[in-house]
DNA sequence: TAAACGTGGTG
DNA sequence: TCACCAAGTTT
C-alpha cells in the first residue's frame, strides 16, 4: 500500500465531506447519476459558472432555470437575438458578461462545431472565461485536474495555512497551494468541494468551525482567528455621483426609452433619458438636459449603490401628446405594460417605479 | 497593475 | 444603518 501524501490526504477529508454535503443544484449532476459515470452537461456547466462570477448562488438559479428553457443548447443561444439575451439577463448585473455570452456562444457554435473546447487552455480563449472559470470548466464538465481558484477557496486556503500576505498580492501562492492540493481523480468534486466549503462552513464572519473537515489542520483556527483571514488590500472610498432622469409618458400610456452603447456600465441594456452622472449637477437646471421640452413634474431621488461610486437621480416626469415625435437616434416608444420584456437594469426599474409606482408588480423591490 | 464593472443579501 | 462581499474578467 502506497503512503499517502499530506495533500492527497486534505482531497480525501474534503471529497468525504463533500459526499455527505452534496448541495442539489440545477447544473449539477445528482450524486446518483454520478456514480454511474455521468459528467455535468458543458453547456450547464459554463452558463452557470458565468453567471456565479461575484453572484451568489440564490441569485443565479432563477436566471439559469430561465436561459435553459429559452435556449437549451449553445447552438440555441448562439443563433439568439443579442438583445433577447441582455433582456433575459437584466437585474443579474456586470452585463459585460451577458454580452461576452453571447460571443462566447457564437465562437463554440461557429468556430468549434458547437462543442466546449476541454482543455483549461483551449476555454480560456473564449470570451469572458478567465482563469477561474476555464478551469472551472475543465474540471467540472472534463475531469481535468485543474486547479481552481475563487473567492471562496482563497478564504479557505488562507485560513487553513494562515497566508499574512494580503490580497490579491499573494493570489499566485495561494494558487500553487490549490494545484497542490487538487487530486488527480475527481478534481472537479475537489473543487465545489472547496467552493461549497468556503460558501457554507469557511464563511467570511463567524464560519462554522466546529463543522468544518479541516478543523484539526487549520492554522487559523489553531490560533483562534479565522476571520483575520484573508488579509485584504484597504479599498477606496466611493464617490457620489449626481444627475437626472426624465420619463416621459404619451397619450397611448408609451414611456420614451432608449439603447446605452455597447461598452463601458450598462452597456448595451436600456435606459430612459438621463443627464450624465457627475460629481455636481450643472448649475441646477438638470431640466435643461430633457430630452425635449415639456412640463417635467420632479417626483422624487432615487439612490443606486454601484460598485465604484453611489448614484442619485433626480426622477422628472412628463404627460406629452400622443403625436409627439423624437429623432431616430432618440429611441422609442414603449408601452408601459410591456416593461417587463425590456433589458433593463435594476437602476432604470427604480426610476421608473419611482415616476410610475404602477409599472412593475414588484415596484416595491426597487425602493 | 489598478480600475471598471451590478446587484442583493448579511451581520 | 452600512460595510462587506459573492463560483471574476477585461482593459
Amino acid at each position: 500500500m502506497l503512503q499517502k501524501t499530506a495533500s492527497s490526504s486534505y482531497a480525501q477529508m474534503l471529497l468525504a465531506w463533500y459526499d455527505r454535503h452534496h448541495r442539489e443544484l440545477p447544473w449539477r449532476t445528482s450524486p446518483a447519476m454520478a456514480a454511474k459515470g455521468k459528467r455535468a452537461d458543458p453547456y450547464h456547466v459554463w452558463l452557470s459558472e458565468v453567471m456565479l462570477q461575484q453572484t451568489t448562488v440564490q441569485a443565479v438559479k432563477p436566471y439559469f432555470l430561465k436561459f435553459l428553457a429559452a435556449w437549451p443548447s449553445v447552438t440555441d443561444l448562439a443563433a439568439a437575438p443579442v438583445e433577447d439575451v441582455m433582456a433575459a439577463w437584466a437585474g443579474l448585473g456586470y452585463y459585460a458578461r451577458a454580452r461576452n455570452l453571447k460571443k462566447c456562444a457564437e465562437a463554440v457554435a461557429n468556430e468549434h462545431g458547437g462543442v466546449f473546447p476541454d482543455t483549461e487552455e483551449g476555454l480560456k480563449q473564449l470570451p469572458g472565461i478567465g482563469d477561474y472559470t476555464s478551469a472551472a470548466v475543465a474540471a467540472i464538465a472534463f475531469n481535468r485536474q485543474a486547479a481552481v481558484m475563487d473567492g471562496n477557496v482563497e478564504r479557505v486556503i488562507s485560513r487553513l495555512f494562515a497566508i499574512d500576505a494580503p490580497l490579491p498580492g499573494c493570489k499566485p501562492a495561494m494558487k500553487a497551494k490549490v494545484a497542490e492540493l487538487t487530486p488527480a481523480d475527481r478534481p472537479g468534486d475537489f473543487a465545489q468541494a472547496m467552493m461549497d466549503l468556503g460558501a457554507t462552513i469557511c464563511t467570511p464572519k463567524r464560519p462554522a468551525c466546529a463543522l468544518c473537515p479541516f478543523n484539526g489542520h487549520c492554522l487559523a483556527l489553531a490560533h483562534d482567528e479565522p476571520e483575520r483571514f484573508p488579509v485584504k488590500a484597504a479599498k477606496r472610498a466611493k464617490p457620489v455621483r449626481l444627475g437626472a432622469a426624465f420619463v416621459a409618458v404619451n397619450a397611448s400610456g408609451e414611456i420614451l426609452l432608449r439603447r446605452r452603447i455597447d461598452s463601458g456600465l450598462l452597456g448595451g441594456m436600456t435606459e430612459v433619458p438621463t443627464t450624465a452622472w457627475t460629481a455636481r449637477l450643472d448649475g441646477g437646471t438638470d431640466q435643461s438636459h430633457a430630452p425635449f421640452v415639456a412640463d417635467w413634474q420632479a417626483t422624487g431621488v432615487i439612490v443606486h449603490v454601484f460598485t465604484h461610486f453611489e448614484l442619485r437621480l433626480n426622477v422628472y416626469r412628463a404627460q406629452v401628446p400622443g403625436g409627439l415625435q423624437t429623432g431616430p437616434d432618440d429611441g422609442w416608444w414603449e408601452p408601459v405594460t410591456n416593461l417587463d420584456a425590456q433589458a433593463l437594469p435594476t437602476v432604470m426599474k427604480k426610476v421608473i417605479a419611482q415616476a410610475i409606482p404602477s409599472a412593475f408588480n414588484e415596484s416595491r423591490k426597487f425602493r
